[in-house]
DNA sequence: TATTGTTATACTCTATAACTATA
DNA sequence: TATAGTTATAGAGTATAACAATA
């Protein structure tokens, strides 16, 4: 029987899910959706990046990446400034008050995380990147 | 540093990223989105269920789990029936034409994803596994 | 009173395509 | 011509609260 991946396609879900249950639930706290957190996340402690870049990092389309820091920008938690070397570009990164907001909001969806590896060993880790590498190796391929 | 765990995180998002591309790919080329082809996906091969059952299955909360009812009984794939026993409950179900397309996309979706693990050993399987049973286990606890 | 599911509201995300400005 | 990003469009998911019918 050929099916015996989607056990662990199951688990797989079934951990994100309940990752992203505890985490969401944080980041909610703090008015942000898990989009919006994304890209703060992403730009926390960074010099700021492109409109580019950053949609390739959080796999967001440019047409919604749009909206997504229109409304962060409506927040004040980031701010966009047109490139000078190619002035087709933009260059977005966090306001002062987007740095307080990561600098608030990210260590306690770390720390929410964080509960729930109390007592992983060194081994444990290892186990589990050892197993998730491997899949992302079989997924990033071609086939 | 206590921050060890955000690495697994990362790699956990990751693969459920690069599977969700995989399966998402397919799962459009049928008209359905990511939220329908999970309703289809539970009532497949079952006599149907409340909407209760559902919502707890698919952790779509029941204000949103009526509009994808609605747009999936529109494609005629699903259908409520009111319960006999309790009146305040529907019974949900896939229709003929539903089962046609859990019997057609399912098949499709599955193929796709097991490409990718071709050559998964059952040590693989059986290390992703445990891998993932211990970090499902850790996520579920109260903490 | 409690529960099942719907309705209403308001917002956010999503993909896609057409568009503007720059290169 | 190609690229970076915006705008426009239309749909879909989301949480929440108020509601109806039933238990």
């Amino acid at each position: 029987m050929g099916k015996r991946f989607l056990r662990s396609i199951r688990m797989l879900a079934e951990c994100m899910q309940l990752f992203e249950q505890i985490s969401t639930a944080k980041v909610r706290q703090f008015g942000l959706t898990h989009s919006q957190f994304d890209i703060i996340a992403t730009l926390g402690n960074t010099q700021g990046m492109t409109c580019k870049e950053l949609g390739e990092k959080t796999l967001i389309t440019k047409g919604t990446l749009t909206g997504v820091l229109d409304r962060l920008e409506q927040k004040k938690l980031i701010s966009r400034e047109r490139g000078n070397n190619d002035r087709r570009q933009f260059f977005v990164k966090l306001t002062p008050l987007g740095e307080a907001a990561f600098d608030e909001v990210f260590p306690h969806v770390v720390a929410e995380g964080e509960k729930h590896f109390a007592d992983y060993s060194e081994a444990d880790y290892q186990a589990l990147e050892d197993a998730l590498g491997k899949l992302r190796h079989h997924f990033s391929a071609e086939k």
